[in-house]
DNA sequence: GTGTATTATCGTAATATTGCAATGTATAAT
DNA sequence: ATTATACATTGCAATATTACGATAATACAC
């Protein structure tokens, strides 16, 4: 027990969490923010911009290229951080299929 | 350590991922979308429907109502459960609004 | 009242996540 | 080759999450 069941669900719905889960975090928001506001690849200045320890930001960076919501790039002794566009836009289309799932006539509660 | 540091985060960001986390478990996707099948609301159901114990389907539940993402009526003896619509648009608006924050010309990578 | 059905809560074990110091690795500059 | 800089990785402690059996709590039927 405390293991999550992935096994009782489908493929996409463990897909589905997975990012989500990625997004469960304040500071990797707050890596994709100013990834955002930036405009351009970032190196490096992200441990002065949150108040993160090195390895922690490290760490969060490195969940969000696993999930390939981010790319890396080595730039001499630094690493260029940005975006991944196609998949940012994949993800908007996933999370709104799922909204516009709702029936537009629900007779509830 | 070990303890997410919302004091370094703003309060955009931990409530946005406090609701991302929320969808981050494939047994409440499983539940969302179970709701979203329905049509309508649903009594008790879902712990047939999830292969899960009832208790544990119960905590998930829990933690989508405190979310506000659905709803639970007592109905008799049993519970019915519905999405929040108004909440559900309210996360769709949410959500866009965080991906469409990707700039239009970026000289990236 | 008693019994039944449905859901919530408690307690607990297993596992996952978060955070950081310390250390490792790789490139650049001197 | 040595040093400095920028990240990554490792190891560990603190905390959070997940899951479930057992046990409430509540409403209904009788």
């Amino acid at each position: 027990m405390g293991v999550t069941r992935t096994d009782l669900f489908t493929e996409k719905q463990n897909e589905f969490s997975k990012i989500a889960k990625v997004f469960g975090h304040p500071a990797r928001l707050a890596i994709l923010e100013y990834l955002l506001k930036s405009q351009t690849c970032i190196c490096g200045d992200l441990v002065e911009e949150l108040g993160l320890a090195q390895a922690t930001i490290s760490q969060h960076l490195k969940e969000l290229k696993t999930a390939e919501i981010i790319k890396g790039t080595i730039e001499g002794t630094s690493v260029c951080y940005c975006i991944n566009e196609s998949k940012w836009h994949e993800l908007k289309v996933t999370f709104n299929e799922l909204f516009d799932r709702y029936p537009s006539a629900n007779e509830c509660c």
